[in-house]
DNA sequence: TTATATGCAAATGATTTGCGTAGTC
DNA sequence: GACTACGCAAATCATTTGCATATAA
């Protein structure tokens, strides 16, 4: 589960129907920021949110926003590559793939 | 230089003093479909434009926004990592770095 | 004159914020 | 009573869109 803010309130509606969006939005900050959630902000989509806090990557559905965990291990090597051939200082880095779910997948085929 | 629609509009704006933030958007949509110019759809941060359509990473400063080309290549292979190892049909991938201009960096120097 | 591009302003949609109130210690 | 979290609604900001007009083929 990668939910949007939207979702997650949708979902937390049902047992705390008096919630409001601006708290989820609230306590999702709060949360990342302690380390406890990750944030994702992610190309051209709207932000989700992940329950695992250590760092991996994720792959996109370009068809239905869906977000998984990208089975890959983080590259910690990149970044070194930019040591010595960039003007910035480096922080970190971001990879995300994007691809087509198998329900979109099946969708394409059909309309083709 | 990676501008936004709006610092476009400023430029553009000298030359075409008529011109409306729509056009501008209107136009660079099109000339990213065309192939001419490349959307970036940067995480966390306001859509910026690149004269250069073909595929390369970037990096992004944290203090100002501002976008570099990042020099590294390509990493064609990265996608052929997940070929058997998700049930998405993978389509394409994303690599951004983050970090800090010279400018920003100096600033953080001053304020530590 | 017919199609296309434009200006302008309003709409959109995700996210944030101000403020007054409710809940908690 | 004081502090914090909350609901609610309005504000924000980038981007898109509708529509009437201007421009061009």
């Amino acid at each position: 589960m990668h939910p949007s803010a939207d979702e997650l309130y949708q979902l937390v509606r049902k047992r705390l129907p008096r919630i409001s969006l601006g708290t989820v939005y609230r306590n999702l900050e709060i949360l990342s920021e302690l380390g406890e959630i990750q944030k994702l902000e992610l190309s051209g989509s709207l932000k989700r949110y992940d329950g695992h806090p250590h760092r991996h990557y994720h792959i996109r559905c370009v068809g239905c926003d869906t977000v998984a965990d990208a089975p890959i291990a983080p590259l910690a090597q990149l970044e070194d590559e930019l040591y010595h051939t960039t003007v910035f200082e480096i922080i970190g880095h971001n990879l995300e793939f994007t691809g087509l779910c198998p329900a979109c997948s099946r969708e394409q085929e059909k309309a083709s």
